[in-house]
DNA sequence: TAGCGTTATATTAATAAAAGAATAACGAAA
DNA sequence: TTTCGTTATTCTTTTATTAATATAACGCTA
């Protein structure tokens, strides 16, 4: 028997950051684009902006800049708010998971 | 903003117990029958019936004891395994939300 | 100006989850 | 033996979530 977590973040209840999005903002951060990022996990362009959008609409700033047309058809890139996200978030995923699962072991033992 | 978290034990990868399940397990003891249970928390007994019955299925061993049949109709109280697995859970929970709370205020105040 | 790959958005289709219905068995009591 | 409310199980229907599709705009280059 194993534990699993997991850790997101609310405004109003509602989900705004959490593994998920801070998985795709990586990818759009390696690839800067959405759209390839979005095909690399396998997922539909749609869904990868509402995931952006809503968590952008509800944090109240912006998490990509984007430009469209040119050569290359555009991009996008992170800013500096989404950047700090991301670091905040996965320390403190890394050091919660720890304790957690310390914890788990301590409780779960024998049972 | 507010962080949440979730806790579920997992066998072979698939959810075993968890919130979700705890929460049942708990009106059935007070109840003293699924049935009611699940008619208390706006869930079909079939899919009440079916969170048992996986459980039960991954722990290999069981969780409830049932008698149907009887003037009252029967019903179910929980075995001394499940009690016991609620307890464990939940001292777990509390003290694992305690702490992970206590770490995300550490590490978003400012963000 | 035409073509390209992107962003942006809404609409539609497909899939998954949950609810609900149906049926049978149980066993005490009238 | 009939009635009752429960457990147990499967199947169908409904609902919610997710994916796919369609369309437009952008702006660089040839």
């Amino acid at each position: 028997m194993k534990l699993e977590c997991r850790f997101w973040m609310t405004v109003d209840g509602e989900k705004v950051f959490g593994r998920g999005p801070c998985i795709l903002l990586k990818n759009i951060d390696r690839l800067g684009s959405l759209n390839r990022a979005a095909k690399e996990m396998n997922m539909s362009y749609s869904k990868a902006w509402s995931i952006i959008h809503r968590a952008e609409k509800a944090l109240g700033y912006s998490l990509l800049e984007t430009k469209s047309g040119g050569l290359d058809g555009g991009g996008s890139s992170l800013t500096w708010e989404a950047k700090k996200l991301i670091k905040v978030y996965e320390k403190f995923l890394m050091e919660a998971e720890e304790l957690v699962n310390k914890l788990y072991e301590e409780h779960f033992k024998g049972v």
